[in-house]
DNA sequence: CGCAGGCTTGAGGTTCCTCAACGAGCGTGG
DNA sequence: CCACGCTCGTTGAGGAACCTCAAGCCTGCG
């Protein structure tokens, strides 16, 4: 029933998002999954689109080579499941026990015909996601791991109302096959991250962002907290302040 | 009552596109566009979508260090220039001298209450592009450089009906901006491949694919022709790639 | 002929990956 | 209760891939 405010931040859709919102009671099937469960295989017919309740949803590429690529975290009110043609191209699964709706993909056509503002609505939500998608193939073709990071924070930290201490309910390793980097470079860019007091690591689940402006002119300007930090330590050896030791 | 075609199918731009293609005629504008020419300013105003009907064109994106990337290659045929919200992510300019129609943006309210058939069309180049989007998101992510190189050929192959010997209209430059390469690597992945005869470059600006197969092996399996090469022509100079032993 | 721009090639450096080990948390079973 | 195995996260050392810097080449053009 919290499902209410989605996608009603641009002024660009007309307010009329309650139309698509409304036909989640009379079409939608309420589902369960449990953590680590798969909703849809790569591959499988595309018969279901999905909208997020609660959790996290993950969908997932495999490559031959056993390599795995991350396209997108599906939070709650994301949906999810709408792809051309009739073959999954990622599996989609639950990062964490999630309650999703389930709505029939071949309702569509009628919805469509009959209703031009939810064609509008259904239109808008895949420009977002065609948005998102190219602003991640530039992330993963010109940044560097620490700026990867970092846009990563920022985006998470959006989608959690601008707050700054963030829960991460995914693990390490989703966030590097999300990244386009390995697990252990994800780690030591945290663990730089903290050292130099842009964000805290209570618990390998959360993280408190400290300086958030300063994350930013990484994502934007390239400059390298980290990198400057390990000059820095370099031309002079003295303990930085803080860590023990 | 209900709409008995499913979905579209694999041959999707065919069939029911008349109807999109039919209104070129009325609400499009012809436009000429010299190359190196910019057809819109990143940061502009979206008035206006484009169909390209002769030439090339790039999606460009700006660093503030001043790095580059490309989002996408528009031929003849493509649309673009359809986005979300009213400001554009990128920039567009003519790889070369081309022709397009241009569409003021405002109509597409009225085609998609008055023409579901449109805006069913439209919705589907958006779910194309996202679809490409995230492809290329996992190329960038996932892909070495030989990987990478590859794929774009065998991409640009399909895009000109899978013909063998590929018009390179772009430059070295572009080409790496769109892979998230450096100019220095594009070129020697492309000499290596030369080398070992998966391709052939009778001109900077053509290639001939010589082993179509050999290629997708390369970017689905992650086989690496180049490092093969290498190795062998250290431990035996003299020995051809090809053939297994 | 000289120049400019695009392409190619080489040498060296930096980033990130690979391989490896270790520690913390947690459920299971003795 | 502790031992044990397992997963996940973290850290280090070394190497490979790609980038940076630099020079040379080719073609077209004034």
């Amino acid at each position: 029933m919290a499902v209410s405010h989605e996608f009603a931040e641009e002024p660009a859709t007309e307010g009329s998002s309650e139309t698509l919102a409304s036909l989640q009671q009379q079409l939608g099937v309420k589902q369960h999954f449990k953590r680590a469960a798969e909703i849809y295989a790569e591959g499988s017919q595309s018969k279901h689109w999905y909208q997020v309740e609660a959790g996290v949803v993950r969908s997932v590429i495999l490559f031959a080579d056993g390599q795995r690529h991350i396209a997108n975290f599906n939070f709650a009110g994301d949906y999810f499941g709408l792809e051309f043609g009739n073959r999954r191209k990622f599996s989609a699964e639950a990062v964490t026990d999630c309650v999703l709706y389930r709505y029939p993909r071949r309702t569509i056509e009628q919805l469509i015909s009959e209703l031009p503002q939810v064609a509008r609505q259904l239109w808008n939500l895949s420009l977002k996601d065609l948005a998102q998608a190219q602003s991640r193939a530039t992330v993963l073709g010109r940044m560097n791991a620490t700026m990867r990071v970092a846009s990563f924070l920022l985006e998470l930290s959006e989608r959690q109302g601008s707050a700054t201490l963030l829960d991460l309910p995914m693990s390490r390793t989703d966030i590097a096959d999300y990244l386009g980097l390995t697990i252990e470079t994800t780690c030591r860019v945290l663990t730089r991250l903290a050292e130099v007091r842009l964000i805290g690591i209570p618990d390998p689940h959360h993280i408190q962002i400290i300086d958030t402006r300063a994350l930013g002119t990484i994502t934007v300007e390239g400059f390298d907290p980290v990198r400057e930090w390990l000059s820095r330590s370099a031309a002079n050896p003295r303990r930085r302040p803080g860590t023990a030791e």
